[in-house]
RNA sequence: GCGCUCGUAGCUCAGUUGGAUAGAGCACCGGUUUCCUAAACCGGGGGUCGCAGGUUCGAAUCCCGCCGGGCGCACCA
């Protein structure tokens, strides 16, 4: 079933042609009750291209409307607003065209895939192999995982792409101290287990500055490993190797997958993509490509230096080595011409907006990206303390990925287990293995769910106290909704599966309509999420969502579920209650959030 | 100096690309439990949307100029 917003955008575009113009009819959910439930904004607009009045055209398009089969006759307000009021009828009717589901860990709720599918590469999360992953990994890969879930639900077809750093001078570095005091490696590499990486990195770089003969022995490294040094490349790859392990300890916890596809997989592209450079310069194809102080480069208008100087995309530095354009540019490559990307995003920092708009703009300038490739660079803003200060640990050195999951979990331990014992309340005991799975379930959750509610673009504090809160927009709630319901289907003993598929949906009450609404509008967010890749918007419907149940079930303004009679309303409403959980277990999916039965 | 970005309730943040009386949570005040998880729900107070202009039926949103915070401005990625 399509979305009531494109229902009702398919109707009233169709009512504005037959009124001989062209248009978007401008849908959208209404602000307030008052006002119906969808708006249409179209006749302001059309009035002055036709030379009308506005609210005229609004009844011209009114009345062209054949729209009875959902909503109540539509209003004309304001200046010229239209409103519609969906029928309870028609909600009910949608409702009932969910497909009950079998398996909830692929249920799609009712969900179409994308007519339009694509295939989508995901540039996302790529820490440095040279030292352990940070708090600054955390939003790459959190948002960059909500993306690439919420893209591949609609049907792409997505590669995520791990761009990790493991090429470069530090890595001579590293190879060379890991040589001296691991020289078995060389001939077990599988064997080698380095337990901290970041003080593994800093005794290298100590040794480094402190030791002339080390360094120079280091950069003596870095070129046997660009020459492809048989033995210097096996104990680079045994280092590697134990430092993604490490990357996907995380990755495994937080339940993101990803291709690592490191800077040293795009070696020989790199060289490949300097060569067509080259090429473009010599053959004066491209007059934006050219030499500059000694290094290649894409000359784009509109970037000037500190100095006003025209700034260019550097691809070749002057001393011949590569830079991270050569290799963002090697990365374009790769997705167009091999993977066949039409859709490639970067989920990368804000600070380096202007490197990917140069990025960008020199793919299309030679040509190697044409019109039907989007190139999207999803920028994010920076985790700040709670103080709103850098994220720092209190010696001002970074904080590790690992220690900021194991924090939030072990406060998400102590939320869940201080909860105050409620006489009223059916007591839960849970084996030490049930509260260990629900503390690394909340914790992580809230850490996602934090991050993933903020819009992307602005810096946002990161505070354990408000993100492991039980009110409020945070994981907590979710996850309590979530296990509310279904411990009302449990209660209730119904078997949502085994439902006869005719059994109707009755919408009376007005807390039953409009959670009705909610759980219709999951689509319509799920649609903009994919498009203008802001998982916010999908946070903050699940939250509207949840809150629209809790009223539901509220005891003054809420309905009876359980024990509702007659047998038709009280299944009615169990339905109501499954299509809910449904909703919120699968929209918590796309954000990387996984439920528990019972908190 | 140029560019980007942010500035919205006491605090933390939304605001569907120009729509109706600017929203939510926390905090504060008040109310609701013989009844399905009160970890909930309902109500209330609280705003010159940084400042000043402009565009138009209509601006937190778009344009111009200021103020303030953050970031970036070719051989680190």
């Amino acid at each position: 079933m399509k979305s009531i917003l494109e229902q009702l955008s398919h109707r009233v575009r169709g009512a504005i042609a037959l009124i001989g113009v062209e248009g978007d009819p401008q849908i959208q959910a209404s602000q307030d009750e008052k006002f119906g439930d969808y708006q249409s904004n179209a006749a302001m607009g059309l009035a002055k291209k036709l030379g009308r009045k506005p609210r005229e055209v609004a009844e011209a398009i009114v009345e062209k409307l054949d729209i009875d089969d959902l909503c109540e006759k539509p209003e004309i307000a304001g200046p010229g607003f239209i409103n519609f009021r969906l029928k309870p009828k028609f909600l009910a009717k949608a409702l009932q065209s969910i497909p009950l589901a079998d398996d909830l860990d692929t249920d799609r709720a009712g969900l179409l895939p994308a007519e339009n599918a694509q295939v989508v590469a995901v540039d996302l999360s790529s820490p440095n192999l040279a030292k352990e992953m940070h708090v600054g990994h955390l939003r790459s890969t959190v948002i960059g995982d909500c993306v690439a879930r919420v893209l591949e639900f609609q049907g792409h077809t997505v590669h995520r792409e791990n761009h990790v750093g493991d090429w470069g001078t530090q890595f001579g570095m590293l190879v060379a101290h890991l040589r001296r005091i691991r020289p078995e490696i060389i001939d077990r590499p599988d064997t080698l287990e380095i337990a901290d990486l970041e003080s593994f990195y800093v005794e290298a770089k100590a040794r480094f500055d402190a030791d002339e003969k080390f360094k120079e022995e280091s950069r003596e490294t870095v070129v046997a490993l660009q020459r492809g040094d048989a033995t210097t490349r096996r104990i680079w790859q045994a280092f590697c190797n134990e430092s993604l392990r490490h990357c996907h300890a995380i990755y495994d916890r937080l339940g993101v997958r990803l291709i690592d596809r490191g800077e040293s997989f795009y070696n020989d592209l790199m060289n490949e993509v300097v060569r067509r450079l080259e090429k473009l310069r010599d053959s004066g194809e491209s007059a934006a490509v050219r030499d500059s102080e000694g290094a290649l480069c894409i000359f784009l208008d509109g970037f000037t230096t500190r100095e006003g100087e025209p700034l260019p995309l550097m691809v070749r530095k002057s001393d011949g080595g590569f830079n991270y354009a050569t290799s963002d540019l090697a990365t374009i490559v790769h997705r167009v011409e091999v993977l066949k990307a039409t859709r490639i995003v970067y989920v990368v920092g804000l600070a380096q907006k202007q490197h990917f708009e140069m990025l960008f703009a020199a793919a299309r300038k030679i040509g190697w990206v044409g019109p039907e490739v989007r190139l999207e660079h999803l920028g994010f803003g920076n985790m700040l303390s709670k103080a709103g200060t850098p994220f720092k640990t209190r010696e001002g050195g970074t904080v590790k990925l690992k220690d900021l999951l194991d924090e939030a979990v072990a406060r998400a331990r102590r939320v869940v287990e201080e909860v105050e014992p409620d006489e009223a309340r059916v007591q839960r005991s849970f084996t030490p293995q049930q509260m260990d799975n629900i503390a690394e379930t909340v914790g992580l959750a809230a850490v996602k769910y934090f991050d993933l509610s903020h819009s992307m673009t602005s810096d946002y504090r990161f505070d354990l106290d408000t993100m492991l809160a039980m009110e409020g927009n945070t994981a907590p709630y979710m996850l309590y909704a979530y296990a509310r319901i279904r411990s009302i289907g449990r209660k209730a003993g119904v078997d949502f599966r085994a439902l006869p598929a005719d059994a109707p949906v009755i919408l009376e009450h007005a807390s039953e309509i409009a959670l009705a609404k909610k759980i219709l509008q999951f689509a319509d967010a799920v649609e903009v999420v994919g498009r203008e890749l802001k998982p916010n918007v999908l946070t903050d419907y699940l939250y509207d969502l949840a809150k629209a149940f809790s009223r539901f079930y509220d005891k003054r303004l809420g309905v009876r579920v359980i024990d509702a009679s007659p047998e038709a309303v009280r299944f009615s409403r169990l339905r109501l209650c499954d299509s809910t959980a449904r909703v919120l277990r699968l929209g918590l999916r796309l954000l990387g959030i996984s439920t528990i039965e019972q908190m």
